[in-house]
DNA sequence: TCATTGATTTATGCATTCAAAATGGTATGG
DNA sequence: CCATACCATTTTGAATGCATAAATCAATGA
């Protein structure tokens, strides 16, 4: 949760600047890009350059990080990016379920019309971008298209809880490519969501969310377990 | 999540000093006991020399809790300390829910009988101190119970996402004291919790955890009305 | 050749400092 | 008497400085 008050009227053009947050979200940026890889030390002197920040402001995004689970501290030895295991995703797998579950049951109560029209020109977006391979896009529409269920909700709690989960799932992104099938399968199940969402059919869109759910923490297990195998080979 | 790694051995003796996270627990600690008040300024300054450091760690610690939501950051203005509204009790409740529902099933199938019976025996201490009208010892212990039974279920993610909600829920127990009535009938929800425990009843346990989160949620949002009426005549 | 020791360098954790913003209080004018 | 403007004080946000711990690397000896 970012629990910052936004300011009265956020002077028209003389940009608020919540640089703190600006910091939070280049580091996030760095590690789901890749640039910043799991297990690696954070090396603060380096981003405070590409940053253009001092130690202090950046610290305090570490420790932040870190109570996030993206990051872990390491005493007198500064912070390290978290790798994603296992056994961890094991145990956010129930987690995300049970928030997914309930988002799917309150979002098909909640949504407007246009909000599922949304999410819809969403689908269709990354329907595009699955079918000319493109996966980078895809996988930030597919990221817009969850977090749009959850803003369905209208509750804010659920959402950041999920966020925060889906964020450190996130991070095993980048140690290796999803397979081509499971990229189709993926996509079908996406077209079952839209399906379950337009129709309303909250218990049908749990079943569906939770369905998507298991097969990606499966195919992130195997990202995770190809990855150690091509690292210690 | 406090993700911090002990050191390897943590030096036999001279205590291995994770600073931050003294700070961290110092600072929920003026919380929940009212030592820090919601919806009033944090005085920096004051906290320090109570706490003999300077501005910087406490400047990180007070972000983490911040992104816990127990503080909110005004800029340039410090953080203050949140106030809980019925409006986010609300939101929390169905969060809360799914997660004790989820906890509930899993504990029945791991937890110990060493396990339970160390639950059996926080119960009846907590029972004691309801006979004796001793409500912050009875609130520590029911805080143990619950957490006892996330831990149960060996699943870390789990156990945490609980316990940031049930921190900020904790945060209006300063507000107004509960009714006597409201007292027993908890105490009365607790005794099924333990009984569903001890049959290891899944279904059971996560349908009065549910009832009794329901309770404490609409108590809470009780506590928080009487508040602002005591406060604003 | 390799492991070990010790000196050197670097990075970390926290205190201190400094500019800018907010707060408080007084004076001024309506 | 109240509202506003102005200045002094305090507080915040971020940079810098410093002591200590860790990492690096060269030298030594097996």
């Amino acid at each position: 949760m970012t629990n910052e008050i936004s300011m009265t009227q956020a002077a028209e053009n003389s940009i608020a600047p919540p640089l703190h947050d600006e910091i939070l979200a280049g580091i996030r940026e760095m590690i789901f890009t890749g640039a910043l890889i799991g297990g690696q030390r954070v090396p603060e002197k380096m981003i405070c350059e590409q940053l253009s920040i001092s130690r202090t402001p950046l610290r305090e995004a570490l420790k932040v990080l870190a109570s996030e689970g993206l990051l872990e501290l390491l005493p007198n030895r500064g912070a390290r990016v978290s790798r994603l295991t296992a056994a961890e995703v094991d145990e956010m797998f129930p987690v995300m379920g049970a928030l997914e579950g309930l988002a799917g049951e309150i979002a098909c109560q909640r949504i407007s019309d246009d909000g599922i029209d949304e999410i819809r020109a969403l689908h269709y977006q990354m329907a595009a971008h699955h079918k000319r391979r493109e996966f980078s896009e895809y996988f930030g529409l597919n990221q817009q298209i969850h977090e749009n269920i959850m803003a369905a909700t209208g509750n804010a709690t659920l959402a950041i809880m999920y966020a925060s989960l889906a964020a450190r799932i996130r991070m095993a992104r980048y140690r290796a490519n999803f397979s081509q099938s499971r990229w189709d399968q993926a996509m079908a199940e996406h077209d079952e969501i839209l399906s379950a969402l337009t129709e309303r059919d909250g218990p049908r869109l749990t079943r569906v969310l939770s369905a998507h759910l298991k097969n990606t923490c499966e195919t992130v297990k195997k990202v995770i377990f190809n990855a150690e195998a091509e690292e210690a080979p």
